[in-house]
DNA sequence: GGTATATCGATAAACCCATATCGGTATACC
DNA sequence: GGTATACCGATATGGGTTTATCGATATACC
């Protein structure tokens, strides 16, 4: 069960938490695949198999208890057991990754911040900017496992090797260039051009259409 | 040639520029599928179709001229003819997209910014933030087709509406929510909890793996 | 100039994911 | 209590994307 959950499916499983949460705000005890689907602009049957692969089934002519479908979520996507990060690169994009408070809802704790130029102290971030030659060991006592990097494109490379050299497994990627890494890493980029990319393409054809 | 492109090889177009551009400064005239496959940790295959749905073909034993692949990929991506767009929300990270100046280089072009808080002028943002009762009018008089939506969830739709109204085809949503939308208009979502997912997957199984 | 080699391009197989169809089951209503 | 209905779950079909295999061609070297 826990296994053979698809790479598309589980980038849609936050969507379907997001969705369930607001209906159980509204007292809402048990939800259809139906009516998820129509929420979510997605295919009944698509919803029903995505659902069954992380959470014991529905009943006909009921649905699913919502409180379960959440908790089951949740749990599957480690929400509940939050997991320690870093984040490098406290310019413009960093400070507001630091600032958004979303991230702990998720189970995503970030602990520290650095950045070349040492510690300015902002107003509302929690965490301390410190200087990036302490990074390695901050990762390597605190047992860092995730890092996140927002440094401009030509400092990437470096900073991920830091962060592979210190004992991180995953790492977020922000910054748009490829990242070299071991094969047991993983790098999820943060893809801004490729989405702007079929923003353009569609925007293109709909224009043209129109003449 | 320019139809079949698939959204996948699409997403993908971005970084062959990327890596293209930097192979240009190290002035590499010529290159093969291979380079590029291998600098990008793709399949050699892969490249060369990609590749040949944007772009005249290489030759054998040479490869690739550096120069014409850059230039079709940025004519592909619409890079010279940018597009015009309004962001809606200047929170932290509509305040951090605005100040990134690297989406001009990608063809978009972000004419206006709109907040409930109407204009608090900040020190190196390029557009001031204009209140957002005047963003359907200046959508329809600037003919804006792009709207980039930072707002906090529970906005989101109501300010994706009022764009849509306006005359925009294409939406791209930071915001963590499912926007209801007609059929022709593209809402793309800017998913981070969706790389969360992935990287906590991930994370969980390598920390499985070593106990 | 002939041959070897590196590289491209096209067709075919394999794979993954989304969608459709069918059958089963619990609830509701008569 | 029986029957109709709404909904779920499993298997099968289909489309799209990646990967593999083959043949073609221009360059380089002898």
């Amino acid at each position: 069960m826990l296994q053979s959950v698809s790479i598309q499916t589980l980038q849609r499983l936050p969507d379907y938490l997001n969705c369930l949460k607001s209906l159980l705000q509204r007292n809402i005890e048990t939800v259809s695949a139906k009516i998820v689907a129509e929420s979510l602009g997605l295919g009944e049957i698509q919803v029903r198999k995505d659902l069954a692969s992380v959470s014991s089934g529905g009943k006909p002519k009921v649905g699913y208890v919502t409180r379960d479908l959440v908790r089951d979520l949740e749990t599957y996507l480690g929400y509940h057991d939050s997991h320690d990060a870093v984040l490098v690169g406290a310019g413009k994009l960093g400070k507001a990754l630091l600032s958004y408070e979303g991230f702990r809802e998720y189970g995503l704790n970030i602990v520290a911040a650095f950045d070349t130029k040492g510690s300015e102290s902002d107003d509302d971030m929690q965490v301390k900017i410190l200087p990036v030659e302490t990074l390695s060991d901050l990762c390597r006592r605190l047992k860092i496992r995730i890092g996140i990097i927002t440094v401009p494109a030509v400092h990437a490379q470096e900073v991920c090797d830091i962060l592979v050299q210190s004992g991180v497994l995953a790492i977020w990627n922000f910054a748009p260039t490829h990242l070299h890494v071991p094969g047991n890493i993983l790098v999820r980029n943060e893809n801004m051009a490729a989405s702007l990319a079929i923003l353009s393409r569609h925007l293109s054809r709909k224009l043209l259409e129109d003449q």
